[in-house]
RNA sequence: GCCGAUGUAGCUCAGAGGUAGAGCGUUUCCUUGGUAAGGAAGAGGCCACGGGUUCAAUUCCCGUCAUCGGCUCCA
């Protein structure tokens, strides 16, 4: 017998070699239908693999993450038995589960596939699940899986079987589709009920751009048709929110192919947006102590040969700018950094002064592969709301805090709930990337952790992912299509201070080298904005809203009185227009609800007369009838209510 | 940059080897209206760009550019 420990605790004895499978029936058989993969002393295993000792297990459903990840690792297996069996001959690579389903990368040879061709091979894979077939779990020694695969001319599993330590290789059975495979896997097909496979790609073998490109499909499956539904329906709700949608409709930017590629041009609302955004953050800065500089678009070479920027990015950057007559060369700035250092030289500090915190919305330019332009999230040209803090070692803690701070309230204030801390340390053993001491390197790490443990963020730790100038913290967001984003990042620089000879008077009056801190609450404004703007589906905050009110005449009749209740509005700085289109009143109502102007107000005879507006809010309806004043006033409460910026 | 797809009016999209269409928007006129679409008429297109095949190309083929989905990259 094996004590078999369940979640809540509970223990009971079952036989020896006891399945996953069996233990769900001897629960309930309903959950042994629901059931796909279980835990067993913390790995997740097929249900059909024997327990041979006393294990603490846990049972996974759809519910859960290990649950749908055996329910898509195994989907992928059916989706290449269904391909090997319309496309003989073809190679595979790998085929994962990931955080929305799964894709295999395939290598059809000559062939092309279309997105014409998926339909195909989803009813092939259903003809497949229809049959029942399970999954068989084998172990193979080593020589005897590479000569199978080589038998198979598939070059891909060859060389992954090669890199494996193991004497015995685990491999699938699907029917007549053998996979190699670490698993788990379902005990059979039959639990896929719903497949749709949603896209093809390019993708390089083993990710690296040296190497063959092979064809990636990916896909999806539910264990009800009604999930995928839903599922369908949540990306076509994504696709409405997309902020490259939203921005050309709302008219926040556009893009233009005479000015050229991944450069954005902010139209007057979106540069009306942006620009409340901007003031905001300078506002909560200037509070924290940051000094506003201003530097210029361009540096000199020299400036980039000497923050070691040149040789590291020379190649991939834009081509220098070079005077006529002296040939002196100039780069566009990729980064404010190189300036703001200079700014630190033009005096001396004492170690009483520090840390200065220099801060500037400073537009830089970086070249981007043409293939990596995304609305504004990818772009060659941006803003920054950067700032350098020039620390001294010991402060460095105390300086990461204070940014966090900035960056939470910036992040409340825009109602951004859903975020990441995900901190960057170097790779211990690869020393050799980095700049500055090992010692250093620890230092600011131990610093970064306490702080984000102090301020209580949720947190990922990726070792190997530093910068080479320093470790970091980024916060990062998901769009709608659940694409990570990196929005605010604070780093820590050991490198320019050293390459710019910077320096302050300690109180032994020796000099010492201080630590810099980059860091930028948005990242960049294109980014920012575009990541709120579907975070909120264009509905922005009354406070944001680039159009907060609309008037509304019953008839041109009217049009005098709304004019009058323009003004009144506009003395209150309340970004208003009038709708005065040849159009009724439910037409207007109607466009400007689409327009997502936060408030309407409509004013006809009755209003004239009575010298008030009726208030319509997007999306709520009639609010009822109002002074001029207390309408203003209960706008100005309501900014308020969301953001008090005279009280950050 | 790489793989694949796409490119027709301001926007969303239909179309076909014989010189182009809808809805929305826009303009003008009629209508002067009360909480999500009043009516009529008009304007608007080098069918992304450059080659080729053809009597004829926006349509077929090739190339370029841009956009989209990924991959690689990201100071």
């Amino acid at each position: 017998m094996v004590k078999i420990t369940f979640p809540d605790k509970s223990v009971k004895q079952f036989p020896e070699r006891v399945t996953g499978i069996e233990i769900a029936k001897s629960i309930s058989e309903g959950l042994a239908r629901n059931v796909f993969s279980i835990s067993v002393n913390g790995e997740v295993w097929d249900l059909s693999r024997p327990i041979e000792q006393d294990a603490v297990i846990k049972l996974h459903t759809w519910d859960d993450k290990e649950g749908r990840a055996a329910m898509w690792h195994s989907s992928a297996h059916l989706m290449a038995a269904a391909i090997e069996e319309l496309y003989p001959g073809t190679k595979f690579g790998i085929g994962p589960d990931i955080e929305n389903g799964f894709y295999y990368d395939i290598d059809l040879g000559n062939r092309t596939l279309s997105p014409d061709d998926l339909p195909g091979i989803e009813k092939k894979m259903q003809e497949i699940t229809g049959k029942k077939q399970p999954f068989i779990r084998k172990e193979v020694p080593k020589q005897e899986a590479l000569e199978y695969y080589k038998k198979k001319n598939d070059e891909y599993k060859v060389e992954l079987i090669n890199e494996l330590e193991d004497g015995y290789i685990t491999f699938y059975e699907l029917g007549d589709f053998v996979d190699l495979c670490r698993g788990p896997h379902l005990s059979d097909v039959s639990p896929i009920k719903a497949v749709k496979l949603l896209s093809i790609a390019g993708a390089y073998w083993r990710g690296d751009e040296s190497r063959k490109q092979m064809t990636r499909v990916y896909g999806i499956a539910f264990p009800k048709k009604k999930l995928l539904d839903e599922y369908l329906e949540m990306l076509e709700e994504a696709r409405k929110r997309d902020h490259r949608k939203i921005g050309r409709e709302m008219e926040l930017f556009a893009f233009s192919q005479t000015v050229g590629q991944g450069l954005p041009l902010w139209l007057p609302k979106g540069a009306q947006l942006r620009e409340i955004l901007e003031k905001f953050l300078k506002k909560v800065q200037l509070k924290a102590g940051y000094l506003p500089v201003i530097t210029p678009h361009i540096g000199n070479k020299n400036l980039y040969i000497l923050s070691g920027h040149y040789d590291k990015y020379g190649d991939d950057s834009f081509r220098p700018i070079s005077t006529p007559s002296e040939g002196e060369e100039f780069f566009l700035k990729p980064m404010n950094c190189p300036h703001h250092c200079e700014i630190f030289k033009t005096r001396q500090y004492s170690y009483k002064e520090l840390p200065v915190r220099l801060a500037e919305f400073g537009t830089v330019y970086r070249y981007e592969q043409s293939g990596e332009l995304h609305g504004l999230t990818r772009v060659r040209g941006f803003t920054q709301d950067d700032a350098h803090i020039f620390c001294r070692p010991d402060q460095l803690k105390e300086e990461f805090i204070k940014v966090i701070d900035i960056v939470q309230l910036v992040y409340k204030a825009l109602n951004f709930k859903d975020y990441n801390a995900q901190i960057s340390l170097h790779d211990p053993d690869n020393m050799k990337d980095y700049i500055g001491s090992a010692e250093n390197w620890e230092k600011a790490e131990k610093a970064i952790i306490e702080a984000t443990e102090e301020k209580g963020l949720k947190t990922d730790i990726v070792t190997g992912e530093a910068a080479f100038y320093g470790p970091k913290l980024d916060f990062m967001v998901k769009d709608v299509l659940n694409r990570n984003w990196q929005l605010g990042t604070i780093q820590v620089d050991y490198n320019l201070p050293e390459r710019f000879e910077l320096e302050f008077v300690g109180s032994d009056n020796q000099k010492h080298r201080p630590v810099m801190i980059h860091r930028t609450p948005f990242g960049s404004m294109e980014r920012f904005v575009a990541v709120l703007t579907e975070h909120c589906a264009g509905k922005f905050p009354l406070w944001l809203a680039p159009q907060q009110v609309i008037i509304l005449p019953i008839s041109d009749k009217y049009q005098k009185y709304a004019e009058k209740v323009l003004n009144l509005l506009n003395n209150y700085e309340i970004r208003t227009l009038i709708d005065n289109r040849n159009e009724k009143t439910g037409k207007k109502i109607r466009d400007a609800e689409t327009r997502k102007i936060p408030y309407m107000l409509i004013v006809g005879e009755k209003e004239e007369s009575n010298d008030t507006v009726s208030v319509r809010k997007h999306q709520e309806g009639d609010l009822g009838s109002f002074s001029v004043d207390s309408f203003a006033e209960k706008i100005i409460n309501e900014v308020k209510s969301l953001i008090d910026i005279n009280n950050l």
